[in-house]
DNA sequence: TCAAAAGTGTTTTGTGTACACCCATGC
DNA sequence: GCATGGGTGTACACAAAACACTTTTGA
């Protein structure tokens, strides 16, 4: 986090731990997206001497008279241009030294952008799109966030109508599946991931086919309009007996 | 939060929120317990005079080389006596006007313990359990984060075996089926939930009866020593097709 | 005519739910 | 002997999973 406040190296601005209350609270957003079958998650090089090489998330240090959603917003807004997206807290991370500068707890929360959305601009030739697949070594504890963030979103999909925002508006049943597939790294049976989505009655046929593919083109859906891209909240859930 | 910080109104400790990153962190910890056949929540009278009358939920400030966890198991601690509790993060509240008395961001936590333990002891009479079902207003936001964290308990019920943190060591099936029943606020089938229950291998045989019941007595069991009271944390889940 | 994916149903298996009776004990 | 809860099994409905063939299109 904390990546354009002036930042350079650690040590420069080390904090005492003695100080009594020196705190810092960051958001940090693991923004996924989905390109070429693949998710993927957007990154910044760390200027941190500490961490040279490595990647870490987006964020920033939240101000006083900021909600910590606003700060998100604002990171998303300050990094890929867009407004409307999909956002939801996971957790803290508090440990003490997962900043060398000082005591710094980030909220982490995870969006959903689709990557070909016309308004996205990366601000900044230092972010990248890295497959979540790939990614091994992060600076932080940006790592571990990521990690947590990706159950969260593996159980989210599983109930509630949120993938779409990783899609354009409109979308083949193949695409969807391939999302799913990615997201949970398992494979899935056609028919029967037809049927499980159909059952939900989240998707609404917009009448037209896919166009330029080598082979027979699908049906293109989008979300029913009367489904929410935000998440209901849960209610207790089934019953147990 | 901080009640034995020292803040007294919130007036007279106002923080402006112009002042650039003065932003306090604290954790505020949802005690359930379970007694009388009702899930009760430990609370404690507000001092503030913004919400005098009103009970709160019992946390403090994070000290700067504190781990938030530590924090935690601290507040336990102090209000309980009691150390080898079960904890689980739930998530952050920063809502900017959330404290009057400035900016604090409050990481929730709920925990489970056994109220008959015979090493709990409530360190202040303002302290009282009460039935989670009977709460209605609360200070701060701190109703909000009782019942965020009473649904992520109704979640993780279904999933892991955390209940029995709050019942004794040995405990018969209608006793551990009032507490699911108490916490869902559901009414349970008897044949369907001992199986469901049996299903999921989590309990052993203590070779025990219950005693000085007025009626037929039932066996006691105790959780499986092999089972984590901690949850493990979830894989995918279940794969939708 | 071939390659690639679209589209579609049935069977089996497991899980959730509804429901009723006899049994053991204390009083 | 009565009140109270203990303990048990079966039938139905629905959801999940396994599985294969024909159709449509572009190259």
């Amino acid at each position: 986090m904390a990546q354009h406040t002036g930042l350079k190296t650690a040590a420069i601005e080390k904090i005492s731990h003695l100080e009594y209350f020196n705190i810092a609270v960051s958001v940090d957003c693991v923004i996924f997206g989905y390109d070429e079958k693949e998710l993927k998650v957007l990154l910044i090089k760390s200027d941190l001497e500490e961490f040279s090489g490595l990647d870490s998330l987006l964020g920033d240090l939240v101000r006083p008279d900021e909600h910590l959603e606003t700060a998100s917003y604002r990171i998303l807004k300050e990094r890929t241009g867009l407004d409307d997206v999909y956002l939801e807290q996971v957790q803290a991370f508090g440990s003490i030294n997962r900043h060398p500068s000082g005591r710094v707890i980030t909220i982490a929360y995870y969006s959903l952008i689709d990557i070909s959305h016309h308004k996205l601009r990366l601000d900044n030739n230092e972010l990248n799109w890295h497959p979540v697949n790939d990614i091994r070594k992060m600076a932080f504890d940006h790592k571990l966030i990521l990690d947590t963030c990706l159950k969260r979103l593996q159980q989210q999909i599983m109930n509630q109508p949120v993938v779409f925002n990783l899609l354009p508006e409109k979308f083949s049943l193949r695409q969807l599946q391939e999302l799913y597939e990615s997201i949970l790294g398992v494979e899935l049976d056609r028919r029967n991931f037809r049927k499980k989505i159909s059952l939900k009655d989240w998707l609404q046929d917009v009448g037209e086919m896919e166009e330029d593919v080598p082979h027979r083109p699908g049906k293109l859906y989008k979300l029913k309009t009367s489904q929410p891209k935000k998440p209901v909240r849960k209610k207790a859930g089934a019953v147990s007996a």
